[in-house]
DNA sequence: CGCTTTTGACCCGCGC
DNA sequence: GCGCGGGTCAAAAGCG
């Protein structure tokens, strides 16, 4: 983790777990048909150009868990590794000059790989808690550099770090 | 000193 | 059966 933070308003302590409010209004579906599955929410949220990342205050918030838990609790058969457990994707696509956005966790990155169909990589995060299962996937829209696609899969089991 | 990042290799599923 | 695309791991380095 370096500079992960340029010059941005950060909400470092000045968050408000429980005034976060997602501006979900603006729902503009692109053409993403590989992301359409049976399984992928795709959220699309505009930001004000001189709005700081207020909206992106996950941290704890008891609403962001019944959110994610409504969407992310259905089915998708991950026959993998360690348990097939219910695992459900959502995408956000937010505007923003940075990939790196602070949802309130803590992330590490396990992998960078490049998609064909694009010269952007796409970096493969996960939550640094242990129990969490919660994987993290950010890309950058091929049409549109100014936009990040975040993904994220899976449901934290836990608050945020610095929570509770 | 701990933890994250980094990069290449490996693995897996699916299509041809 | 092999190849491609995508996803993950793992060893080493970097940085706070």
């Amino acid at each position: 983790m370096a500079e992960n933070y340029p010059n941005t308003n950060m909400p470092g302590s000045n968050m408000d777990p429980y005034n976060y409010q997602m501006n979900f209004e603006h729902l503009d579906f692109f053409d993403f048909t590989d992301w359409k599955k049976d399984d992928l929410e795709l959220i699309v949220s505009g930001y004000p150009e001189s709005q700081n990342y207020d909206a992106f205050n996950f941290g704890g918030s008891s609403s962001y868990h019944e959110d994610l838990n409504g969407i992310a609790a259905s089915g998708d058969g991950r026959s993998g590794r360690e348990n097939k457990e219910t695992t459900k994707k959502v995408a956000f696509k937010t505007r923003s000059e940075i990939e790196i956005l602070d949802d309130g966790f803590k992330w590490r990155k396990y992998g960078k790989k490049m998609v064909k169909n694009s010269p952007n990589p796409r970096n493969y995060y996960k939550c640094s808690v242990e129990e969490c299962p919660v994987k993290k996937r950010v890309e950058r829209d091929k049409d549109d550099p100014r936009y990040v696609v975040t993904t994220y899969e899976g449901i934290h089991n836990h608050h945020s770090p610095s929570q509770h």
